[in-house]
DNA sequence: TGATTAGTGTACTGACCTGTATAGTACGCT
DNA sequence: AGCGTACTATACAGGTCAGTACACTAATCA
């Protein structure tokens, strides 16, 4: 391990173990592959994570806790124009060459039966991100915030999609100005 | 196996494969499973396929040839206001309840690494899908149909991901009002 | 010094994976 | 009757999966 007195063991884990699922895929990573990657051995990683789903489900929760603050901070620091704010934030935050696609869509289609945690969890991030939106929206003076927030996270989630899938496609920008006329019809 | 005589063996299997692929996910389907779904013998299933890999690109393929005969089918019928027949169309194929997401979605995901035969497969179709889109743009006098095109397809993927991970949730009549915006708003 | 704690390394279990080998059966055609 | 074809059934190879057992080392702290 890297750094052990900066990082703990845990987070070193977790990290690792989300790199590995961002990139290559959530089943198609072994806890074999983690423990090599993060030069440990496999009884710490269970003595951390009482199994590979918690690991997932942690990983899913970071990534939208890093998400998330990464919207405030912005939304904070811009208090009019939350909307555009928000939506260049995201925007941003997808053309990131390092953005591996929305952990949770990923998730959710790795693991697509309704009884899966993992599933369960994708799905409240998915709501989660929709209900940030609407917040803004509603902050902006939007009507029906609610309608506005599903178009816009729409768009982002079919934009981080063409994004992931060819990168450069232009996906991003039109987005945004798609984003922008919707925002502009929304009463 | 049901109906040997209208329904060849090859076809049998892969509408087995295919329906297991899409309600289970791709790497969560074994071979034996689809075997014993099927009531075949593993030796004939490799008889008609040399791999399960084949199996997935077959599969995408016939999802991707139904998909493309039902917009066909319907633009044909309706050679004025093509792009609102268009979204109408997909937007109904999300809404039957048998829809699983799009299955070339589904296996970009699955299968993340660009080296794989499944992961091109599943950007060509997708591509393929915006170019039917740009071309129904372009017959309606839209200036620039790639970039509506583009646009359109990430409400319609996002659209598709919005009503799996939540049923009714609305997500296919508010992109179809969305849709109308970006239509209108197109020069 | 002695005990506790954190972590390592290796080997293992039992299940599952794709793909193959092999022997046998059912049936139609000539 | 004899042959070829299509398919079945079972077993297996070789690998990977998640997770556990166990003996070991190194460091900390009383």
């Amino acid at each position: 391990m890297a750094n052990p007195a900066t990082t703990s063991m845990r987070d070193h884990i977790l990290e690792v173990a989300s790199d590995l699922f961002a990139t290559r895929g959530i089943n198609a990573t072994g806890v074999d592959t983690i423990v090599a990657q993060a030069g440990i051995a496999k009884m710490t990683l269970y003595k951390y994570f009482k199994s590979k789903e918690q690991l997932i489900v942690e990983y899913l929760q970071k990534h939208d806790d890093n998400l998330r603050q990464g919207l405030f901070d912005r939304l904070d620091a811009n208090k009019d124009n939350q909307l555009n704010t928000l939506i260049n934030a995201v925007m941003e935050w997808i053309a990131d060459p390092e953005f591996k696609g929305f952990s949770f869509i990923n998730a959710f289609v790795e693991f697509p039966q309704a009884e899966s945690a993992v599933n369960q969890v994708s799905v409240e991030f998915a709501q989660a991100l929709r209900s940030t939106i609407a917040k803004s929206a509603a902050n902006s003076g939007v009507k029906k915030p609610e309608i506005l927030a599903m178009q816009l996270s729409l768009l982002i989630e079919g934009a981080a999609m063409a994004e992931q899938m060819q990168r450069g496609s232009g996906a991003i920008d039109y987005a945004r100005d798609a984003a922008k006329v919707l925002i502009a019809a929304a009463p």
